[in-house]
DNA sequence: AGACACGTTGACGCTACGACAAGGTCAAAC
DNA sequence: GTTTGACCTTGTCGTAGCGTCAACGTGTCT
């Protein structure tokens, strides 16, 4: 046989054939005086072989090592090896197809299920009501779903389930415009005391104690003085660019908030 | 944030996120004097999409393209194009992982199950005992086992089924090592014309009229005179390989074995 | 002033081949 | 005798998604 031929018979392209000489995978055959391969019917029980192994996912090189020493037990650890691992793609492939249908019913196409649905509707209907800072709220609860471990993201949503009862789009959605009117205010605005006050009372205790509990996770700018490294937010200054996109007013407004939620806290 | 922040934030390599600016995947930020990039809250929020879409097994391209334009029903067709292309993934899974578990499970680690192990059993019994030929018909299997379709290894798997009942081994052997016998002979032997005879006695009459049906697949110096294409083997010459490793006498055995089946087909 | 951690662009490496290019060989057709 | 067309040869580039250098500029700390 010829090369076409062998890779006919088999079911390959000649490419094939001549890729597996370079490996190393199939021996070099003999060459008749053109320079022409010529293989014998081993050739092609050996390449059918290759093809049969390599279809199952092994590498080319696992199939090297495999197929070069005596074929007995190391072959066998090897498709032992292959098992587990198409075991492991298995079930990454049944969590991708979960969080595909996640993000198929979630209304939007946002990633940042956050488990149940509900939290993520809620600030959808409130960004989409158009408010800067409910969407800020959102991109960092998606943030934070994408970029957290599944056990931390479990506990975000049980921290935000008091947010997703019925009336309590209602009241977010009053806080989060009076949040918004704050947009270009200075620092001194009377409104602000007042709306600290009213966001601070709207926060659980589970909530605030997470919150006082992890008070170095907090930028340095809303950390109350006196608590937790008195340097670094240690961040990596990402929270000075999320800062960075509010006013002063709205800044204050936050550092109050976690200034009264240390003292009920205390 | 600087690029280093901004990767860290999301839990990338500063060079995933300087590949997805190179793609088009993500803006490019300003620059500050030195050259140095940019980023604020928002470009971490689109990285983190990315993100979360490439892990889901979008492609970095298809991604561009859903994320360019209105972001609406695009994604969503990707998405659910994507959700099949999954479900295809599992599937070729799992016939793999049962093409392992054959493997494993039939004790020698030579492709070609066969559907059942039974034949391959016999053949390995047969070859482990030295036959050249069973050898090479145990090669023919195994690469006709990985080069035809599902229902042509069904179909060839019934036909086996009567050389697997439990005294056929024992016979077989006696006619293996017959033919073994006739390594190196010539066509004349005077030991030809009753193998063929008792050879031909054992095929059950479903073989016979497969192989008499399909004796354009039959090598032409095996043909009987006078049937079908006298021309060409069609089959690429890889059948010339294949007889070249026997001995005249051994080709003349098969050709009046075949010859036989016509007659008692006929 | 040096060390060290960070940033910049650019280029090569990885898998398992496909797709060329630029030629040599052989049987058949004219 | 020559041309055509189907083969064969080696060699190189391209693919996806970055990792991993190289070679160099910047900014901060000691």
């Amino acid at each position: 046989m010829r090369i076409g031929e062998l890779a006919a018979l088999v079911g390959v392209t000649t490419r094939t054939v001549r890729h597996y000489h370079h490996l190393g995978l199939l021996p070099e055959p003999v060459r008749r005086a053109n320079g022409y391969r010529v293989y014998g019917f081993a050739d092609a029980v050996a390449l059918a072989r290759v093809r049969h192994l390599a279809e199952l996912g092994l590498s080319l090189d696992e199939l090297r090592d495999a197929l070069a020493d005596d074929e007995g037990r190391e072959l066998r650890e090897v498709l032992l090896e292959l098992d587990a691992d198409l075991a492991r793609q298995q079930e990454a492939i049944r969590i991708k197809r979960q969080r595909v249908a996640a993000l198929l019913e979630g209304a939007d196409l946002r990633p940042g299920s956050m488990g149940s649905a509900d939290m993520a509707a809620m600030l959808r209907d409130l960004s989409t009501g158009g408010s800067r800072i409910a969407d800020m709220d959102r991109d960092l609860l998606t943030l934070f779903d994408t970029v957290a471990e599944p056990e931390g993201r479990a506990r975000m949503a049980a921290l935000m389930r008091p947010f997703t009862e019925p009336d309590a789009l209602a009241r977010a959605q009053a806080l989060y415009r009076r949040l918004d009117d704050l947009a270009g205010a200075a620092s001194g605005d009377p409104r602000v005391p007042p709306l600290a006050a009213d966001l601070a009372a709207r926060f659980p205790d589970e909530m605030a104690s997470a919150i006082v509990e992890n008070l170095d996770q907090v930028p340095a700018r809303l950390r109350p003085p006196g608590s937790g490294s008195g340097t670094g937010a240690g961040d990596g200054g990402w929270t000075e660019a999320l800062l960075s996109e509010l006013s002063p007013a709205q800044i204050e407004v936050f550092r109050l908030v976690i200034e009264t939620l240390k003292d009920r806290m205390r």
